[in-house]
DNA sequence: TAATGTTTAAAACAGTTGTTTCAACTTAAA
DNA sequence: TTTAAGTTGAAACAACTGTTTTAAACATTA
C-alpha cells in the first residue's frame, strides 16, 4: 500500500474514532509510519484530508446499502421495512469495522459539528433517509399525516442508533454482545413501532 | 451573584455546549468577565471546575425528577411510563435551559467521554435508570427475560433521546418546533413500544 | 492606622496544536 | 550521466492550551 493510502487509512481510524475536532494528525502520522509534513503534502490539510476520509466512508457499500438501492419488487413494505432494521443493526453492531465508519462520524457530526456537516448533511445523509420516508409513507397509507410519518421514521432510527452506542448498551445491560445476541429480538420490537 | 458562581454558570454554559474536552476556559473566562486565573484560584482547575459543574447539573430537580421520586400509589404501571416518557421529551426539548444541561452532558459523555465519566455513569446514571427496568418489569410480567427487559427500557431511551438532537430533527422535518408540537403523538407511539 | 488575609490582574510558562520551511533524497526522463 | 520533478524527513513556526507566578488591590480585624 502507497503511502498516501496509508495515511487515509489511518485518518478513517482516527477521524471516526476522535471525531474532527479531537482528531490529532500526528496520531495518524504515528499510525502510518509517516512525516508530518505528508498530511499537508498530499492531501493538503486537516480539513482537506477529512473530506476524503469522509468521500471514503460514505462510498463504503455495506449490506445496508444493497437493501437501501435493490427494493426486491415483490417483497411486501412490512418485510422490506424489517430487513432494513435489520441491516441497519448489522452494520451498526457488526465485527467489520468499514461498516461502522460511518454511522461514527454522524454521531460526531450531531455532537461536535465539524466545518463539512452541511455538506454531510445534505450530500450523505437527507438522500438516505428519504428511502425511509418513502417506505413508511406506503406502510401507513395516504390518510397519514407528514408529522406522523416524521414521528415514526425519527423512532425507527432512534431505536437503532442508540444501540451503536456500546458504551450506553454495556452500561445498561453489563453484556458486550447485547446487541449482535438480539438483533432479531431488538429488529421485531421495532418494527412494531409501525405496525399499530 | 458573586465571581465564583458567574465562573460556575459560564462554565455550565460552556461544558454542556461543547462537551469537556472542547471546552475552554479561556471561554468560560470571558463569558464571566473573569480572569484566566480565577479558574484555579476558586476551583484548582478544569477538572474540578467540571466536577462542580456535573454536581450542580445532576441536582437540578425537573419535572422527570418528580416523577421518578413520587410514583403516586393509585397510579397504573401504564399511566406511570407515560408520565415518565412525557416528562423525558418535555425535559429534553424544554424552553427552559436548566433542565437540558445534564441531558446535553450525557450525550457528550458518551461521544467523548472525559476522565469523570465513570462517576457519572455510577453515581447520576445507573440509579435512575434503575427506576425505568423496575416499572417495565413490572408491566411486562414475571415471564419476560433480562434481555427482554433491557431491550424494551434501551428501546425507549433510544427513542426518547434521538428528539433530543435538535439538528437531526429539524434536518428531517424542517421544523423548529417539532418536538414541542408533537410531544403527545410521540410519548404515545413510544408507548405502544410496551404495550404489544 | 497597621497588620493580616483574601481577591484580582497581568504576564509568563510549558506543552500541544496544525502548518510551513528547507535541505536531502529518490525516481525517471533526456 | 545529467537534469528535473516528485517525495521524504527534521526542525522550526505561530497560535493556542491549561496552569503558575508575582505583585498589586481590596477587605477585614486588631
Amino acid at each position: 500500500m502507497d503511502r498516501k493510502n496509508k495515511i487515509l487509512h489511518a485518518a478513517i481510524d482516527e477521524f471516526t474514532d476522535k471525531g474532527y475536532h479531537l482528531a490529532r494528525i500526528r496520531a495518524i502520522c504515528d499510525k502510518a509510519k509517516a512525516n508530518l509534513a505528508a498530511i499537508n503534502y498530499y492531501f493538503g490539510g486537516k480539513e482537506a484530508l477529512y473530506r476524503e476520509v469522509i468521500e471514503f466512508v460514505f462510498n463504503i457499500s455495506d449490506p445496508f446499502d444493497l437493501v437501501i438501492q435493490d427494493r426486491g419488487h415483490e417483497m411486501k413494505p412490512e418485510e422490506y421495512l424489517l430487513h432494513w432494521i435489520e441491516s441497519f443493526l448489522q452494520c451498526t453492531s457488526s465485527e467489520n469495522p468499514l461498516y461502522k465508519y460511518r454511522y461514527k462520524i454522524i454521531i460526531h457530526e450531531m455532537v461536535s459539528p465539524s466545518p463539512l456537516l452541511p455538506e454531510i448533511m445534505a450530500h450523505k445523509m437527507i438522500p438516505r433517509l428519504a428511502r425511509l420516508k418513502e417506505i413508511v409513507k406506503e406502510l401507513k397509507g395516504s390518510r397519514t399525516t407528514d408529522d406522523e410519518v416524521s414521528t415514526l421514521c425519527m423512532l425507527i432510527i432512534g431505536q437503532c442508533i442508540y444501540f451503536f452506542n456500546k458504551p450506553m448498551v454495556e452500561g445498561f445491560t453489563g453484556q458486550k454482545d447485547f446487541v449482535d445476541k438480539n438483533i432479531k429480538l431488538i429488529a421485531g420490537k421495532i418494527i412494531k413501532t409501525l405496525t399499530i
